[in-house]
DNA sequence: GTCTATAGTTAGATAGAC
DNA sequence: GTCTATCTAACTATAGAC
C-alpha cells in the first residue's frame, strides 16, 4: 500500500534530503548517494519512490519554482495604494530570499544550464505569473501622474534585482567587501524596508 | 619547445573551448570530452596542457573573476563628480554583463557550490577590490549633503544588483514576462543609462 | 518497503606509439 | 605535440532476496 504512515514519512525524508543536496550542488553536482545518505536510507529506495534522478529533480525544481514566483497576484490585484503594493512586494520577496537563500541561485542556474528543457517541462508555469496585471498597474500609476514615466518591464526588473540579487551574490559580496555573516544578516534585515524606500524615491514624481 | 606558434595556438584553442563549456555547464556539468570536441582536439591533449579538470577550471574561473571585478578603481579614484562616477560605474558594469552574459551566473554559482574552496584558492583576489575606497567616496557624498543618508554597502549592493541581475535572470524573466530576445536586448541596451538615472534619483537630495 | 549486490555506462586520467 | 587505446573509479539504475 502507498498510504501507510511509514511510506509518507520516507517519501518526505527523501524530498527533504533531495532539496538539501540539489539546492547546494545543483543537478549535475548532486549524487544519488549523497541524497540517500542525507535521508538515512538506501540508494535503491530513491529509485523505488522516484524512478530516476531526473524525476526527483523535477519534483524539487517545480516546488522551488513555485516558491520563487509567489502570490504576487494577491499583492498586485489588491486594493492597496500603488506605493504600498511596492512595499508589500519588496518585503515579501526580500523575506522569501532570506528564508530560502538557495532557491534563487538554484533556479536561475538550472535555467541557464538547461535552457531548452524548460520550454517543454515548465511551459505551463509562466501562465501563473500575471505579467499583464503587473504592467497595467504600473502603467496606470504613470498615467495617473503618480510616478514618472518608466517602462514597466524596467521597473519590474529593478524590483526583482534589488530583492533577489543580494542572496545570490552573498558569497562574492562578503568576500570582496570584507563583510562578516553578522553584518550581512543585519544588512539583509534592513533591506526589507530600505529596498522599497529606494525604489519609491527613484520613481515618485 | 613551448613557444612555437602551434603550441600557443593549441593552448588558446583549449582555453576558448573550456570557457565556452564551463560557462554554459558549470564545473560539474562540464565534460572534458565536450571541451576536447569544442577545441577540435583529443581529450588526452587537455591533460597534456592542463594536468586536470580542476586546474583547467581554475584558470578559466580566475580569468572570469578578474573580468567581473574590473577597473572600478579607475572610476572611483577618478576626479569625476560623484554622479558621474555612478554613471560610469553603471555603464561599465551593464556593458560588461551584456558582453559576457555567462560570467556573472557562472562565478556566483560556483561560489555557492564550493564556498570553502575560494578562501584558499582565491583569497588573494578580494584585496584587489577597493571596497574602502568605494565606501569612503559614498560617505563623503553623504557628508557633503550631495545625497541623502544611506549606508554605503547598501548603495553598493543596489548598484551591483541593478547592473548584474538582468543577465543572471534572463531566462526566467523572458519566460515569465513573455518577452522575446529582441525585446530583452533592447531593454538591456537602454539600461546602460537608465540604471544610473534610477539610482541617482533614488539617492539625490 | 527496504535492503545488498551488481550490472551497465560514462567520466577523468594515463601509457605508449608516432 | 598529438593521437589511440585503455585503466580505474564513480555514478545511475536494476535485479532479487527478505
Amino acid at each position: 500500500m502507498v498510504n501507510t504512515v511509514s511510506d509518507i514519512s520516507t517519501e518526505q525524508k527523501i524530498l527533504t534530503a533531495a532539496r538539501e543536496v540539489f539546492f547546494q550542488k545543483g543537478f549535475s553536482g548532486a549524487r544519488m548517494q549523497d541524497i540517500a545518505d542525507e535521508a538515512g536510507i538506501n540508494k535503491a529506495l530513491l529509485h523505488y519512490y522516484f524512478r530516476s534522478k531526473e524525476k526527483l529533480f523535477e519534483t524539487i525544481f517545480r516546488e522551488a519554482f513555485e516558491k520563487l514566483v509567489p502570490r504576487i497576484i494577491e499583492v498586485f490585484s489588491s486594493e492597496l495604494p500603488f506605493f504600498d503594493k511596492i512595499r508589500a512586494f519588496c518585503e515579501a520577496y526580500v523575506t522569501m530570499a532570506m528564508e530560502n537563500p538557495f532557491i534563487p541561485i538554484f533556479i536561475l542556474n538550472e535555467m541557464h544550464r538547461n535552457p531548452e528543457g524548460f520550454e517543454k517541462t515548465f511551459g505551463d508555469i509562466p501562465k501563473k505569473v500575471p505579467h499583464t496585471l503587473l504592467k497595467s498597474v504600473i502603467k496606470r500609476a504613470v498615467d495617473d501622474g503618480l510616478i514618472r514615466e518608466i517602462d514597466p518591464p524596467q521597473l519590474i526588473m529593478n524590483m526583482l534585482s534589488l530583492c533577489m540579487f543580494p542572496t545570490i551574490s552573498r558569497p562574492m559580496f562578503q568576500l570582496v567587501m570584507n563583510m562578516s555573516d553578522t553584518q550581512f544578516k543585519k544588512m539583509s534585515e534592513l533591506r526589507k524596508t530600505e529596498v522599497a524606500d529606494f525604489i519609491i524615491q527613484a520613481i515618485k514624481k
